[in-house]
DNA sequence: AAACTTTGTTTATCCTATGGACAAACAAAG
DNA sequence: CTTTGTTTGTCCATAGGATAAACAAAGTTT
């Protein structure tokens, strides 16, 4: 059934509008929220004293005058309830409790020993319970559970695959609504990605962005109008397993010669194991494997071989990226996931073969950045998803 | 500045509901439109009598009853208005005349010699100028006119290259306009006939749809809720010149082995003109060139080489293919462009690598079909676009 | 102190959807 | 032919919300 138009919808939309402005802009007064939104000034003073009332907003006192009375200051209400966001990783689960604004108030990290489903998912559960436990009085409470997953997922937040944990077919999001009877939403890495990055990133001014998640494997987001596009199932934002090299080797997932198989860390490390010496210097860090951190610091140390190796990992990075923006004319392109860490000495090959390869979206505005929030993007988005789904958002496209 | 809600908004909304409904369905009545839009039985009957007076409704009289009172059949009045639709190409302009519901008036096709800006501008407005003349008295006369360009447009309809034509920065759309005073939409190739098979072909139950022409080059365009994507600028969709062969030759665009250069009609052609004998098959059909029409005929007779090439083809395409529903996971995959006309021999191909590299994907519910519309889809899909500009659509998202 | 500005509220008005009453037109059963 | 119930469509009173204009409050500027 299609939306209808009625009195109720007008104010859901203006609610929604004003709402959003106060988040966005608070510090803000009603006089500067009826320039900003359009509406009559009556409307949004309507609008404002319903949104104290539910507590999503509040005032401070009066702010400094520009020339006649004094503004009163109206802040969003951030501590009005919490949100709970979840990176489930294969060796490790790290979660936070955020307040509404993406504050985070308590954070928790938990060492995972098997892929075994009934373990990990005992230990999720502590870990929600924890964070429920140390969340503040709030007229809103917990609002809702966000959970970013290394696998496929579907629509209805169910795990499809998962390579790493080797799961399949489990309703994840179901079996967490039902434990907690709080709203649940689940997500791969690199949507959830997409979304911390839209709101707390370098997509916070961009209504069309391209998020590439790179670590053991590459994964991407799209972000259009300020909205996560999904696909018809959900499944959308494989590109790490699109055709790089049509005779490379066959990937696990039935394609042959894997972007991911080019350009993700997996490969950059069995790569720089290669080089001589590598295990000597692996001892000298006091580490059993060789991890990010220490290609880094050899990068740091101006150790040729590594460099070098960013360098060729970059420009297969650009290869991709070249190709998604061809298909997608993002109005920018953010780089995440551990592999965002070398960007120092990935930013310039990366640019240059995109400058070869696409070189009408180089010259025209396309903004290649990496993001800047790390690991984090993902547990902040994931606690995002969550609050977004307490805030959604009502809104009139016309065309 | 955002759109803001108010009763008028409400009306523009529902009016909208319920022509689409009616433009949907008819022959319909009031009462099913109040079943079919979830609006009361008043306001459909307001809003109904307002489309009359407007004259984009009118009533015939009374239907079958089922039961009770007769009801009233109302219909879409599709001549209400035409509109004009273009296929720019290099050898040939095609145009059309179409009504509202985009049934063809009047056809015109302007053969072209040159690739002059002057010469070609010259022969479209003349065709333009022809079908003005030819439409029938109407309440709203030609209410657009939509071309389709074999190029890159921006998002100002202006052509920023077309490499066939080797125009650079044409203000197509401005000069239109301000040759006839009418609104003008230029689109690429592709995005037409992505609308095109919207509307009017396979495309008209799916909600997302992933179109791919394959003529000389390859263009995609992509639909989202049934909105075409444009992206930034409008660059959205040059899937054709995104990597199929790393290792591969250097394209004029600046990639390196483009798909295209793999799975375009141009390909197929000069690979078909290695084939032993093929000169004296040429003149057998009576022409100087080979083209898509001898090696159909030649495969329908059998000709074991040819049907070995379009196999071959058909890999290349459906490798293509598999990468972008890894990217987007559409609910549909449309094969456009001359290259449909191959269809019996591509099928297969086509969907067996696509079950090999994507088979999630292709076991869950995507379908890839070849349009059925032809060439037309384009200059269908031209006219359409002109259309779509009349009746934009005010809607309500929620999310 | 007077005049002007800015901010925010109040009031009357306008617009549109809604629900229920109502009338017209018809089918089916007796 | 009559009765009953259904379907279709219109009319009217009502409700809810945005808007403009008037108004009040609290400043600043001259």
């Amino acid at each position: 059934m299609t939306l209808t138009g009625d009195q109720f919808l007008v104010k859901e939309i203006n609610k929604t509008l004003v709402l959003e402005a106060i988040r966005q802009h608070s510090p803000v007064s009603r006089s500067e929220l009826y320039r900003l939104t359009g509406l009559n000034k009556s409307t949004v003073s309507n609008l404002v004293n319903e949104l104290i009332e539910s507590h999503f907003v509040y005032e401070t006192g009066p702010g400094i005058s520009s020339g006649g009375r004094k503004p009163v200051i109206l802040m969003f209400n951030n501590l009005a309830g919490y949100a709970i966001g979840i990176n489930l990783k294969v060796e490790l689960i790290s979660a936070i409790l955020t307040d509404l604004k993406g504050n985070v108030i308590e954070k928790v990290e938990v060492p995972l020993t098997t892929i075994l489903l009934d373990d990990i998912y005992g230990k999720l559960k502590c870990v929600i319970e924890t964070l429920i436990s140390k969340a503040p009085e709030s007229p809103y409470g917990i609002v809702g559970i966000g959970l970013a997953f290394p696998g496929t997922i579907n629509d209805n937040g169910s795990v499809l695959i998962a390579p790493t944990l080797k799961w399949k077919n489990i309703h994840l999001k179901t079996m967490l609504e039902k434990d907690f009877s709080l709203p649940v939403v689940v997500n791969n890495e690199a949507k959830v990605g997409t979304q911390g990055e839209t709101d707390f990133g370098l997509g916070k001014d961009s209504t069309n962005m391209l998020y590439i998640s790179i670590g053991h494997g590459i994964g991407t987001g799209l972000m259009i109008n300020k909205e996560l596009y999904k696909g018809n199932l959900g499944f959308s934002g494989e590109a790490g397993h699109t055709t790089f090299d049509i005779n490379g080797e066959v990937c696990e997932c039935g394609n042959v010669g894997c972007w991911q198989y080019y350009a993700s860390v997996k490969t950059l490390l069995n790569r720089a194991e290669q080089i001589e010496g590598m295990n000597e210097i692996i001892n000298r860090f006091g580490k059993t494997h060789l991890d990010m951190d220490i290609l880094v610091q050899l990068a740091k140390e101006d150790n040729q071989e590594v460099v070098k190796l960013f360098e060729e990992i970059g420009k297969n990075i650009g290869i991709g990226i070249s190709n998604l923006v061809r298909i997608l004319n993002p109005e920018l392109v953010v780089i995440g996931g551990i592999m965002a860490a070398a960007e120092q000495w990935l930013i310039n090959p990366v640019k240059e073969i995109v400058k070869e390869r696409a070189r009408l979206y180089y010259e025209s505005q396309l903004r290649i950045c990496f993001s800047q929030l790390g690991d984090d993007a993902i547990v902040l988005g994931a606690a995002t998803i969550a609050i977004s789904q307490l805030f959604k958002k009502t809104r009139v496209t016309i065309g």
